[in-house]
Parts: structure tokens; sequence; C-alpha cells
DNA sequence: AAACTCACG
DNA sequence: ACGTACGTGAGTTTC
């Protein structure tokens, strides 16, 4: 069967509308030399080209309203009243965003008394009848009643580029109604943007089960009489003549007198000069450098580069000085840059590109001299894997001069993808590939066997670090992250390095040990469970405890989760005392927890030099911290007695030696203290008080510390957490285990209590609503794109996050600066000792006995000065044999 | 690959 | 009317 032909509708104004509040905190960055507003035009332009380079349509139409009135207003005289007025700042791109429709070669259309959707409606029943499969785009989700088979409705969610396809398959499991019973659903909830009421406390919930039930409003009304009496029947009832007037404004026309036909909107391709002179007049460089990107050879073709292959022979060739203009990118089989197989390598030197497979050439005294001389300067993708890789060759990496990886994670921490041609991309940079495309993925990725072919790629990723140097540079400065860069991320990313090759030393037996205990007392417990249960079954499997535990047992079902019953700890905790099964199940999970995520899964990652060797991520958080992978060490269990032995498997390196331990006390608090500029906080560290007892005096109204019981403690401190976690009443609540009223109560004795906490909360929101972005102490920045989102949830949760990023993120800054600060100290004291580990505000370290006085006053002082806040930062030190014994 | 659960700060 | 505490990584089951 031949393919169908694909028509694509657009509904104009509400993509618009959509793209203007997507980028409504950029809207200041969009303005271009004529003093117009952008934003809208360049969202709609970046959701353009995917949908059409999804859909590869034939035909394309985008519809837009013609003016306020409408048949609908003449039907009912408050359709879309109260609406509030289309802002200025977005009513002005509608006329530049009909030139950029023509300057795409898209036809566009509006007609007199109707909306846009229904002149989709209209061309898509046409194009249906003709044969066509149609895509519908649009923000409003309304317009899922068009969904059909061959009729896909696209919304548009967070942002524009995002979309949530509909199929009638789709809009059946979403609401569990037919695509044709929405219309019955807006009926009876109303719709408040367009100012519709439908019937009284009917919201989607109750429309859904009746519709479930009758069918559509026709069928509730004529079933109405059977209907058992209740204040839903009254209200049905008096809202009656309503709920049919609203069903009918919600309805779609697909027979609205549309002159234009299907014909008119075949789509020949994009007009280039037309696109040239729009993007000019629009100011939209990086959109022209992508389409000077794209002339030389239609399509996603990349440029040639010449590269020569690199052998001893060729060394000859390199010329060389301490001025050259180098780039060097190490190619290595896996992200395990510890243990991974090399694959080559490349060096750009000042325009020419030198590539190898064989990697012993960097041991040849003119490359090693090249990465080692720090006269040298080079530019890497990745400065902390580069080290890391060539130190297995022997090599000292020195001269890190630009890492395109930490520069442009340091301009949108959002942005952390690590592959070089995706990250490339997102810079508007296009003539690399992904290693994907190169490489293939998975079980398939290889090494291409043409020289050509695979150095080619290499060329094009060192000459993409080399021109987006100017570039991200330009925007670190204006970003006032220059400090960030070159004081913090840079000098951190060695020290990381350095921390990793260190490793730690475990003991191995020890594990073994744990593993054989753990075994025989799970393998108990697992028979007792089978007994209290009657059958034996899968215990780590959630959905076959389920079963056991609410239809066997008949437990009381606590939580559900999207798929079946919760069987998570806080609901296992409440059905305690009602069947022994709980504690078992409770202990089962905790031993098998351990087993294998800690027991099992550290050894299975112990290199052959007895130490396990993490990777920390420096380029993933949102927030500035680091994370710890293969395995993770940030997350080794202490708050339970069983699973902090783990700990004991941690030793030092060498005998006679210790672990050494240094943490900082309440350091989000006191970075919240110095931020807010609250005194009473302030006061509070000053006098080194306990903090949470503090709190709890504040929000108990208490004036004496005696009188402070262990759960008002308790309380209080899970109110400070919510505060620095962008407090919500629910979330506390549940922290607590309390009313929402309750926790209510508390934030407000809080904030009465700590006006200065107050008022940063008030004034860091309002901020990021303003510029779009918070920062840290030393200006890490992240974007909030959902800061004026008019979702609730998305809006709430990045109203917390602009909270708590601050917090969280300058406390990471913070540490990071102790870090550099005491790898140097510990070499410019000569010492032995080594630092490890960091889990987020503590430092782990190893060291003779004989050092460890010295630390014990080192670390600490160094840690405490790393910065100087209006409130002294406290730490806490502690040493032993095992990591275990450092409390 | 997604969902669930649970370990850490 | 709605559903959230902030930031992570990893193991197991299920589809």
């Amino acid at each position: 069967m031949a393919e169908k032909k694909r028509l694509l509708l657009i509904d104009g104004n509400s993509v618009a509308f959509r793209a203007f509040f997507a980028m409504h905190n950029q809207l200041e960055r969009f303005v271009n030399h004529a003093g117009l507003h952008t934003n809208a035009i360049y969202g709609f332009k970046l959701m353009l080209d995917k949908i059409l380079a999804e859909v590869d349509p034939q035909n394309v139409l985008v519809a837009f309203d013609a003016g306020k009135v409408t048949f609908r207003t003449k039907a009912y005289a408050d359709y879309k009243g109260g609406r509030s007025k289309t802002p200025g700042e977005l009513s002005e791109q509608f006329p530049y965003l009909k030139e950029l429709l023509t300057a795409y070669g898209i036809k566009n259309y509006e007609l007199p008394n109707y909306e846009a959707d229904d002149i989709i409606g209209t061309m898509a029943k046409r194009a249906e009848d003709e044969g066509y499969q149609v895509t519908i785009v649009t923000g409003d989700r309304d317009l899922t009643q068009l969904t059909t088979d061959n009729t896909t409705v696209a919304v548009t969610i967070k942002g524009v580029t995002e979309i949530e396809k509909y199929t009638p398959e789709h809009v059946l499991e979403k609401y569990g109604l037919e695509p044709a019973q929405i219309i019955d659903m807006k009926g009876l909830t109303g719709d408040s943007s367009d100012n519709y009421p439908g019937v009284t406390k009917v919201g989607e919930k109750t429309a859904i089960k009746l519709l479930k039930q009758y069918g559509s409003i026709e069928g509730i009304y004529e079933n109405i009489a059977e209907m058992k009496k209740s204040k839903l029947k009254e209200n049905l009832l008096t809202d009656q003549e309503l709920a049919f007037k609203c069903k009918e404004l919600a309805t779609i026309k697909q027979d609205a007198p549309v002159e234009m036909t299907l014909a008119q909107t075949t789509w020949n391709g994009k007009d280039h000069t037309k696109l040239v002179d729009f993007f000019e007049e629009m100011d939209f460089k990086s959109f022209l450098t992508q389409l000077d990107a794209k002339i030389p050879e239609e399509g996603e073709a990349i440029s040639h580069l010449a590269v020569t292959p690199l052998t001893t022979e060729t060394f000859a060739k390199l010329d060389l000085t301490p001025d050259s203009d180098i780039s060097f990118y190490l190619e290595l089989a896996d992200d395990n840059y510890h243990t991974a197989d090399f694959w080559g390598f490349v060096f750009k030197i000042d325009e020419k590109y030198y590539a190898s497979r064989d990697v012993e050439l960097l041991k040849e005294p003119k490359l090693k001299t090249l990465l080692e001389d720090e006269r040298f300067k080079i530019d890497v993708f990745d400065g902390k894997q580069t080290y890391a890789a060539l130190d297995r060759l022997g090599i000292t990496l020195t001269g890190i001069n630009f890492d395109l990886l930490l520069v442009s994670y340091l301009l949108n921490t959002s942005d952390n993808s690590n592959d070089l041609g995706s990250l490339a991309k997102r810079h508007n940079y296009l003539d690399v590939k992904t290693d994907e495309e190169v490489y293939g993925k998975g079980a398939k990725k290889k090494v291409p066997a043409d020289d050509q072919l695979y150095f080619e790629h290499l060329a094009h990723k060192a000459k993409a670090i080399s021109d987006l140097e100017d570039q991200l540079m330009e925007e670190l400065a204006q970003n006032k992250q220059d400090e960030l860069y070159f004081e913090i991320e840079r000098p951190l990313s060695l020290v990381l390095a350095q921390m990793e090759l260190a490793g730690i030393k475990v003991d191995r037996e020890r594990l073994d040990r744990m593993q054989s205990e753990f075994k025989e007392r799970l393998s108990e417990l697992e028979q007792v469970i089978y007994q209290e249960a009657g059958e034996e079954f899968n215990i780590n499997s959630p959905k076959q405890l389920g079963v056991i535990l609410f239809e066997k047992l008949k437990l009381p079902v606590i939580k559900k989760t999207k798929t079946g019953y919760s069987t998570a700890v806080g609901v296992l905790e409440k059905l305690r005392g009602m069947s022994p099964i709980i504690d078992n199940i409770l202990l089962y999970r905790q031993l098998a927890k351990l087993q294998s995520t800690y027991v099992e899964g550290l050894l299975k990652v112990i290199a052959s030099d007895g130490k396990v060797h993490t990777r920390y991520t420096q380029t993933l958080t949102a927030t500035g911290r680091l994370s710890s992978v293969d395995p993770n060490l940030q997350n080794i269990p202490v708050r339970l007695e069983e699973g902090r032995k783990i700990r004991q498997a941690f030793v030092p390196s060498h005998p006679d030696w210790e672990i050494f331990a240094s943490d900082y006390s309440q350091i989000e608090l006191r970075v919240l203290a110095h931020i807010s500029g609250d005194e009473g906080m302030q006061q509070a560290f000053r006098e080194d008080r306990d903090i949470h007892a503090n709190t709890a005096m504040q929000i108990f109204g208490l004036d004496d510390p005696s009188q402070v019981t262990p759960n008002m403690r308790r309380q209080a401190k899970a109110v400070n957490f919510g505060i620095v976690y962008g407090i919500s009443d629910f979330g506390l609540a549940q922290s607590i285990n309390s009313t929402r009223k309750q926790a209510k109560e508390f934030m407000e004795a809080y904030f009465a209590s700590f006006p200065g906490v107050h008022r940063y909360m008030q004034e860091i929101v309002e901020q990021a609503k303003e510029q779009g972005y918070v920062e840290t102490l030393f200006h890490r920045r992240r974007y909030l794109d959902d800061i004026n989102s008019r979702n609730y949830n998305l809006r709430s949760f990045a109203e917390r996050t602009a909270m708590n990023t601050p917090i969280q993120g300058s406390a990471a800054d913070i540490i990071k600066v102790a870090m550099i600060n005491m790898q140097k100290m510990l070499q410019k004291e000569g010492l032995q000792a080594k630092m490890l580990l960091q889990v987020h505000d503590e430092l782990i370290f190893e060291a003779p006995k004989d050092e460890i006085e010295k630390l014990a006053q080192l670390v600490p002082q160094v840690m405490d000065s790393a910065v100087s806040l209006a409130v002294p930062l406290k730490v806490e030190s502690a040493s032993g044999k095992t990591w275990f014994d450092t409390k």
C-alpha cells in the first residue's frame, strides 16, 4: 500500500501564546534592533522545525483566529469574556509570525466569525476524506476531540518543542474517554479560560465518571430520573441548559465555510533568501549561522577536513610553538575512563589536524612534552576524563586552558549531556556528529574501521572545541562566571581526578564475610515470610508482594502507585502490628538492599589494586553538587547501624594508616543565615546554639532551651529542612506525619520568628521570575524555565527550586573551594595524607597515623576559612581504623 | 526502558 | 481543582 499523504495543521494563536509564555522569562533578551519583541517568533520557529522534521508533510496550514467576534460570542455573550488582554509584547509579533511562515513557504489562513479551531477541524475532516494522515499542533487540549485513527493531535507541553501526541488510544488511556466524549466533558466541567461555567461542582473526575456510565451529556439526562438523590443530581438538573450550551460551545466545527482548498496548502519547502532576510530583521544570529552551516551541502552533511594520520614518521611535520592554538581529544571505548579501551586521539594544532588510533604514540617525547609542559595551552572536552585517562599512560596532562564540557555546564547547569556532538548542537554548532551517529549504540557500538571516516569525526570534535571557545568564554564573562571557572571548577577537575585515581581501599574479606552472613539471614527470613504468607512468592517484586499483603492478607491499602499498590517503607510502617509479616518484610528489604547494592555491588567494582575508583560527575547536577558513579560512594549507609557496618570495609591503603573525616556542621542552614541576612538566625549560629532546638523555641514560643522536648526538636528539625527545600505545607505535613493545617501553622510561626528568611524566600522567587534564573554565592547559575508557567505544579516546583538552589548550590561552592585549598595545603605541608572522598558536606582522607594530629588541626582550618560568611562555619572531625570508625 | 524502592546529603 | 518537599545513583522486576 502506498504511503498516505500527510497534512500538518497548526493552531497559530495557541502555539504563539505557548511560545510567548514559555520564553516569557527571556522576554527582554529577545528584542531586535528595532525594539520588536521576538521571543514568540523564536519559539514558534523552533517548534516548526521540529514538527516539520518529524511529520515531513506534503501539505501545511497555519490557522489563526480572525478577531474577537465569532459565532460563539453571538451564541453566548460571555464567551472568552474576562480573559486578560493579549500582551502588547505578543500582539506586535503576529504580523512577523506571518512573515516567518511566508519565508517557510507555509500558508496561513483566518476566517471571520470563526476560531482557528474550526478552520483546523474543517480542514482535518476534508483531508481525512481525501485519505490523508493529519497531524494537528496546538497548545489547547480541547482539540483532542478531533483525534481519530487518521488524525493525531500534538499538544505542546513544557515550552513548545516538547509535545504530547494524542491518538484515540492515548485519549482513552488518559481520560478513559473516546475523543468524541471530550466535548461532553467540557460541557460538564466548563472552561474557565474560555469563561463558560458548565455544571456547578463538576470537575474532570466527576465528569469522566458520569460519561463512563452514560456515554454523553444526552445520555446523562435521559437517565437522570434513575439517579439517586444527591447534590450532584440537583446540580445537574439546575444547570441542564448550561451543560448543553457549553457542549455546543466546546464543539469544534468541521463544516466551516473555509475557502482555502487542500491543494492550496501544498508545501514546497522554505525560501532560503526570504529566510535569511527575515532572520536578519529579527537579529536571529544563531539561526543565520545554522543556515550558513547547512548551505554547503543540502541536508545534514558535514564539511570535510583534511587529517594527517600521525605516525612516528609524520612527527617531523608537527610545527609547534607555545603560541600554537592546540586542541586535544582522547577517544575512549566507553565512559568509564579508568578502565575503558583507548580508541585513539586527535590534535588540532593551529589549522592542522593529526590523528591516530595508537595512543602509545603519546608517550613519544615530542607529544608527551606537548601534553605535560605547562607552556602549551591545551583546549579539551572534559579535562578530568582526559587527565585521568592519560595518567594510565604515564602522562600528566598540564596546561588545560578551555574545557568545553565544563564551561558549557557552567553556562547552563541544566544542559548536562556529555556527548560532544549534542552539546555543540545546543550552542548552534552543527558541524560535528554525535558519537551515536558515528559509533552506534549499545552492543553495536564500535570504532569505525575506515580511517578517513573515523579521523574526520575526531577532527571535527577538535575543531568544535576550538571553534566554540571564543563564544562560550565570552558568555562566561558576561555571566560573571570567569572566577567560578578559573578559580573553582577548572582547578577542581584536577583535584577530583587525583582523588579518583587515588581510590579507596576495600577490605574484600570483610565484604565476603558479610555476604555469607546476609545470605544466611535472608534465606531464613524468606522461609518465615513464605510461611506467614502461606505461599512462596518473590518478595522483591512489589507487584507480587502487593497481592499477598492487600488481597490475600486483606491489609488496608494506604497508598497506590500509578500501576498498583505501594509497598514502600512508609506504607509498611503504617501496617506494622497488623501482621507479623510486615516486620519481617521490612527487615528482608533492608538486608536485601545491603546485600545487592553494597556488599555485592562493591565487590563487583574492586579494581586489581584492591581499591574502588569512583568517578565524580562534575557536570551533571542542576545545583552544582557533585555526584559519584561506578560505584556511588556518596550513599554508603550510615543511618542504620546494620548498614553502617558496610563502612568497616573501607580501609586505609597502607598498614598503620588511618581514615580521617571532617564534615561541615549545618552548612546549608548557615548559608541560609548568611544569604537571607536574618539577624536572629545569624545570632544563633554566632552563639553556636543547637539550631533545631533554637528553631523549636521560636516556633513554640518557649523562652528557655530546657522547655524543648525531643518531639518539639524533631518537628523543628523537619521545619528547618522544609525551609531549605523551599517549603510547602503539604510536604512538611508529610514529613512530620501531621496535618496540612498544623504544618501551615508551623510555617507561619517560623516566618514570624525569622522575618529575614521570609523576606529572602519572597525576594528570591521574585528575582527568579524577573531574570529567569537564580545564582549561588559564586555565580553558579540555574535557569528556571517554568518559573512563570501557568501550570501550578510546574510553577510551584520552580519556585521551590528557586529557594533551594542558592542554598544547596552555595554549600557546594564552598566545599569545592575547600577541596582545592586542601589539596594545595597537603602539598605545601609535604604530607603523605591523601584526600579520597567528598560526600557533599564532608571530606574523607587517609593518612599515616602520625599525620592524623596535624590533619585534625589543618583540615577544619582550611574548610572553615574557604569563604567568609556573616556566620562562622563549623567543622567536626574524627578518625579511625576504618571509615566506620570516623564517628 | 520504565517503574518501584531505597541508600546518601 | 490540583498534587509537591531539594539534590543524587543503583538494584530488581516487569513490560
